[in-house]
DNA sequence: TGGTGTGAACAACTTCACAGCG
DNA sequence: CGCTGTGAAGTTGTTCACACCA
């Protein structure tokens, strides 16, 4: 394989993928065509080898994949072979939904710290080890617990301040769930998760393709 | 404009669009151009200018789009100018969050039931109006109610039963949170949510972008 | 033999550049 | 004059088709 530029649907894709080998997995597959992988994650055979081939050779040619070497490199990939530090802004329910999915902390995402601006909310626990903190904790937390990756389930207006504490106290990556665009600083990665996006995307779909 | 194939892009980015527009008409801005409106959303203005031109003519040259009529508009071409009844299968706490996420009734979407399999969770109430039901009485009030979306937040292993059992009740459209992904019918809608990838993703750009 | 890895063909989407109009 | 609407150029991503190898 060359060093190329790598699509960003193909990181979206291997993400795919790494679910469906794990699943595979866990059934005790041990070898698996990118013919029958694709047929599974309703994709094409051509887009997975060549996804792949990005990366190196995997594959065993007239045999398959294996099903957990291929795991393993997808995650090393993805770099969930690590486990990263993550901390919440914003305890609604939201930020309550997303700190007790328990698919974050199996993929390698583990929730360290979470804070909420709202006096009442200081104090309460979520779970089994998690207290909700204060914003002023936030830098002290943030240095303390090597926290890299922060996450705004704070309320639209607030979100470009808690942006904007998260990377000075040093976070490196921000998931934005506040439905406005936020600015930060060259170097640090912002992705933003628009959850009336896809209720509008399925709603254009059911006016057009259908009756 | 002559009738083509919109690409699914262009969609996305429709209501990306309109946010900022309803922004931007809550500070009673009359009048912005295609310039100005890809720098406030991160885009680039040709774009703009091209993903509106697929539906008609909506700018005025010399000048740019009325804010408040090209809201207007793509709220009709986005399906959002008519209430869509949503009902959401499985009220754990992500199901909670999404039943109480005001943003969803701003942009015309009505949750008027939900159900859950656990006998424990039946009969709570959720926020003003809304009450857990019993699945078995799913079929009933789908048709009772005109239910046309249906949302799962249900665990994975449910997740298909809960499918057909919407589709069977006369769902035409299923966003789908369970990370798993489901088969329905030829004539109705799936979109899956998945948001461990977005954390991947992140995980990812962090990875090589970086330090 | 059967399934990978991959160049080459194709398709989709984005950006440019400018004519045309208010 | 300024900004839209749009053909044409450019870029990116997907699929095909087959050489090649375990």
């Amino acid at each position: 394989m060359k060093f190329l530029k790598i699509p960003e649907a193909t990181i979206k894709r291997l993400s795919v993928y790494a679910r469906y080998l794990s699943n595979l997995d866990a059934q005790d597959r041990r070898v698996i065509s990118s013919a029958e992988l694709a047929e599974e994650c309703g994709m094409n055979a051509a887009q997975i080898r060549k996804d792949l081939a990005y990366f190196g050779e995997f594959g065993v040619r007239g045999v398959g994949y294996y099903v957990k070497d291929l795991l393993f490199d997808i995650r090393k990939i993805l770099g969930l072979n690590k486990s990263w530090r993550v901390a919440l802004v914003g305890v609604g329910r939201l930020g309550e939904a997303l700190l007790s999915y328990g698919n974050f902390v199996k993929q390698g995402y583990h929730f360290v710290a979470a804070f909420d601006a709202d006096p009442a909310k200081v104090g309460r626990s979520i779970g089994r080890d998690l207290e909700v903190l204060p914003m002023a904790d936030l830098p002290r937390i943030v240095a303390e617990r090597e926290i890299e990756i922060g996450i705004i389930t704070a309320p639209a207006p607030a979100a470009q301040e808690v942006a904007d504490r998260l990377v000075t106290a040093g976070v490196r990556g921000v998931l934005n769930f506040a439905p406005v665009r936020i600015a930060v600083p060259e170097g640090v990665i912002v992705k933003h998760v628009d959850l009336t996006q896809e209720f509008d995307n399925l709603a254009y779909l059911m006016m057009t393709r259908q009756q």
